[in-house]
DNA sequence: AGTAGGCTCGAACACTGTGCGAGTGGCTTT
DNA sequence: AAAGCCACTCGCACAGTGTTCGAGCCTACT
């Protein structure tokens, strides 16, 4: 049974399995020590072996309680979205609340990177995905969206925080792998641009202008992260009190 | 000389190595061959010995033009940002511009599915993705922004495509796996979604009045994409005639 | 007491990325 | 013309991968 064989054979729409006697280890055991080596070491840290023995358990005991590693990664996935916290409807202002989603869906994905290489390959409905959806679906739908429009609000929300992550993730993979700091990566890149200068002159000019890249790249992601964040919740709310939250009449 | 070594040791920051002789294989027509196989199978379809034997030649010899296989990774996804066509400041209004930017960005992700699970992976900064940040910033330079919230403008908009087509891909590629129509699959998850009704109110309640799911997928998918782009450029634009592109006293 | 079946596991298969060292052919230098 | 250098190709080998298969154990029910 290979979960790639379709929707029908998807870890979420297949019934557990039927557990009796005293087995020595368990689907969510094995997804949380996953996550773990995943943590710390990334994805190739990950092999079904090494999981085995860091359980002290062979590695193809596995086997029985997961069908294959792409399901055992889908489990983790699911696991990290069930970290995202949302809050309810009547607590605060949407906007406040869109904001809380966003930020949690991006802490998640930076606390565990692995999972963003992941998120194009299957989508994701297990039941830490849907209760995400449910959620925002509440509080959307309590800020006046209705129809269509509330889902291309929501799934825009998880865009923002998750295109932006990806960048994040990239350059703080970057950092980690070489160990350097800012400054010395920056000394690294600095005749690079120089010599592509001549290519890039509208890019040069800015830079200039703006400086040598003086802030350290985590708050300057951060900050660029919440512009386009607040910049999103403003085109949402003019949309909002200018459609009533229905769908144009087109 | 391992890629992951540090800022130094990528490939854009090395010198290309001196070229003589008549050899058989080329940088390029390695990356080309790549492509075509990550195309046409995806990740698991690119393996060293495959690709070698593609072009009729050693898998071995492959890295004498390249370091590893991340490394003739990191190319390719170059290779697809160059793909990407912003257009010339003068040539639209930047609503426009900047549409056409993030069009262009999400349909070459999605004609090459596998560069999304590698985006999170290097800070991409080979010529393409150079090109491509040099013509965002003469456009959104020529817009009005300036200084830091025009990095964070392109940083959003390409985060909006990233972000988006992630989710398609999603949805996309389990479509091709498993080969079912898109009303087959409905139906799969129908009984699962009926099971865990009763956790997600709100979401049935929104399913139940927004009816069944007629549309093709592909379609709703990019009508999503193009509403939160609309609501993206309408917040960047208030944001523009109220800040006139310079960044808040603050 | 006997049997079913949930669960573990070792051996094996086909395959992966990559280091090493030997080999080959054309260019430059003597 | 001879010699040598060196860009380039490649076969072998190593350590590791995901996964299948079949044998076995141990518990729980008949």
């Amino acid at each position: 049974m290979r979960s790639t064989e379709g929707f029908t054979g998807s870890v979420w729409l297949r019934p557990p399995r039927a557990r009796t006697g005293q087995p020595s280890l368990s689907r969510e055991q094995i997804v949380r020590a996953a996550m773990e080596l995943l943590d710390a070491e990334g994805p190739a840290g990950l092999s079904m072996r090494r999981l085995g023995t860091r359980l002290g358990a062979g590695a193809t005991s596995l086997y029985w309680h997961v069908a294959n590693k792409d399901e055992l990664l889908e489990l983790a996935v699911d696991e990290v979205l069930g970290e995202v916290y949302v809050p309810e409807p009547g607590d605060t202002h949407w906007r406040v609340g869109a904001s809380i989603s966003a930020n949690g869906m991006r802490s998640a994905l930076l606390r565990h990177p692995w999972v963003i290489g992941l998120l194009g390959l299957h989508p994701t409905l297990g039941p830490n995905a849907m209760r995400l959806g449910e959620r925002l679906v509440a509080l959307f739908t309590a800020a006046g969206f209705t129809g269509m429009p509330l889902s291309h609000a929501t799934a825009t929300l998880n865009a923002h925080a998750i295109g932006s992550a990806t960048s994040e993730a990239a350059v703080k993979s970057a950092l980690k792998r070489t160990g350097k700091t800012w400054e010395e990566v920056a000394e690294d890149v600095e005749p690079y641009l120089e010599r592509l200068a001549p290519d890039n002159p509208n890019y040069e000019k800015w830079r200039k202008e703006t400086g040598p890249l003086r802030k350290d790249p985590e708050q300057v992601l951060e900050e660029t992260y919440a512009f386009g964040l607040e910049r999103l919740l403003d085109g949402l709310e003019i949309w909002l009190t200018r459609n009533d939250g229905k769908p144009p009449p087109a």
